[in-house]
DNA sequence: AGCACA
């Protein structure tokens, strides 16, 4: 393989994806699959000819990055198996945030010399501190948890279910994505549940699906894979 | 297969 030698970068390429998939449906399966590992900045997708097929997902940060190339390695996204590499180069919206963004002149990106003097005042900020980001909305109040980094899994952990949320308004919700298989909701701990899949494939359908779905306005559900 | 920021 030849897919290993790209150094680390905050944002994933990712190749062998559906062609089919509208463009704005598949950055927003991309958005709800890959928020498990971290907070995103951007989902980029064209449909040009030469880039369909393909998508960039940038991170925040870099592990949320690896995490993400290591456990969504060959995993089934309508039904073809993504091909995950870091990206080749830094996210627009990345070097927005650090102050070098440069417009594209076509290929003219060897410069960074220019933005020299504006480093002084615009501090390239290391990991530190939680950044805050006015451009996409991230799901309410993303809760790290020391769970985003769950590997795939066809069983899925639901979060922040108002305390009165019954295992029928859940199936009601979940069997209407395939492979659904059950509900569990353990009473001595309310507001999280778990739904079974047929397979990891399926149970991440219908996490992309639900992600964020409000059963009343102040509790959007934190879908995440559960814990092997 | 294909690495951009419509």
């Amino acid at each position: 393989m030849l897919t290993a030698d790209i150094p680390p970068n905050q944002s994933i390429y990712i190749k062998n994806l559906n062609e089919r998939i509208k463009k704005e449906e598949l950055k927003r399966s991309l958005y709800c699959l890959f928020s498990q590992f971290g907070r995103i900045l951007d989902v980029v997708a064209l449909k040009t000819p030469k880039l369909r097929g393909q998508a960039w997902v940038a991170f925040s940060d870099v592990t949320a990055a690896t995490n993400a190339v290591r456990q969504m390695q060959n995993f089934p996204f309508y039904d073809k198996p993504m091909r995950i590499q870091f990206a080749k180069e830094k996210s627009d919206c990345i070097a927005r945030e650090e102050g070098t963004f440069v417009p594209k002149d076509k290929k003219r990106k060897k410069e960074e010399k220019a933005e020299r003097k504006r480093e002084e005042t615009q501090r390239p900020n290391t990991a530190n501190g939680p950044t805050p980001q006015n451009g996409a909305p991230p799901p309410s109040s993303f809760k790290p948890s020391g769970q985003e980094a769950m590997p795939p899994n066809n069983i899925l952990f639901i979060q922040n279910l108002p305390h009165d949320t019954t295992t029928a308004m859940l199936e009601f919700l979940f069997r209407q994505y395939p492979g659904f298989k059950e509900i569990r909701m353990v009473a001595a701990k309310p507001g999280i549940a778990f739904a079974e899949f047929e397979d990891d494939a399926k149970s991440s359908m219908a996490m992309q699906g639900l992600q964020d779905f409000k059963i009343t306005p102040q509790y959007p559900m934190l879908i995440s894979f559960a814990k092997k």
